[in-house]
DNA sequence: TAAATTTCGGATAGAAATGTCTGATATATG
DNA sequence: CATATATCAGACATTTCTATCCGAAATTTA
């Protein structure tokens, strides 16, 4: 099976984006994003605590308590979950597995990879939660997937 | 932990390449294969197993038996290799982990995912071994990290 | 201050991927 | 035809990732 993130990050994503979209100064409970996103629910507090420590999120104990975003929504961009997570070392590891693989000892696909993996770091560095809430906002069919009603 | 490929996939295209870059109506057998490019034999064994089914590679039981290319290098692209292996759900799969995501019921990313894998794509079906052959007889650093002595 | 709620932290369990072992099967060579 | 070589096939072991469980700590509310 090939993947590009693990599902921790999809997890991860899912649960930034519905956080996003609540009222901003509220937090969200563990219980209602794992219902709602079908996530399973202890190994969601596992990876929500990743993001915090990250500072991608803030969280509060007790009644009322939960987890939001730490920072403004146009500070966070999606890179920032995925480095939270996952880590960076797709960013220079070799997509064949050669362990010793740079541009003085490029790999057969070395360049021609590159160029791709450059165009993803991009994507994920320059869309931010804040671009993505604007376009759920806009969209009914999106808010039905992240299952805000 | 986040890859494009599977460690089996990385193997499977190294290997690839290694018996692509030796004569070719030679077969090669997996104990050098193994020994040259440090994958686990047994392993390896599997995964070129694979491979012979998907029609990628011939092999050949018994003394001086082993694997060669199916066909002509010019007719196998990396994109067979990888579809071999790992199969082709990453061109499909929803990037943020949806289970519903199409282009008619999009995720947030959609479009902008579905561009960045069309260029993968594109980049594994047109990239053939004898691309890859060509570029290994003409730089003496990729024979040297494929260990062609 | 007591009780209820919710995250936090560590230990444990299960599933999937990776790696290993053993014997069977096929082929070349003498 | 016998022997050595190498792939093939299935079972098994290990590691990593995913998922679960339980109690501790913190915070709100009554």
């Amino acid at each position: 099976m090939s993947l590009i993130f693990s599902r921790q990050c999809e997890y991860a994503l899912q649960a930034v984006l519905y956080i996003s979209a609540q009222e901003e100064s509220k937090f969200t409970n563990i219980i209602e994003i794992s219902e709602r996103l079908d996530i399973p629910m202890p190994f969601l507090g596992k990876t929500l605590q990743l993001l915090v420590q990250h500072k991608v999120l803030q969280s509060l104990k007790g009644p009322r308590g939960g987890f939001k975003l730490a920072k403004p929504p146009d500070e966070i961009a999606l890179f920032h979950v995925v480095d939270a997570i996952d880590g960076t070392d797709f960013l220079t590891s070799c997509v064949l597995g050669f362990s010793e693989c740079s541009s003085k000892n490029p790999c057969p696909v070395h360049s021609d990879w590159g160029a791709l993996r450059d165009r993803v770091y991009q994507m994920l560095a320059s869309k931010t939660i804040a671009d993505i809430s604007k376009e759920i906002t806009d969209s009914k069919q999106l808010r039905t997937k992240l299952r805000l009603l």
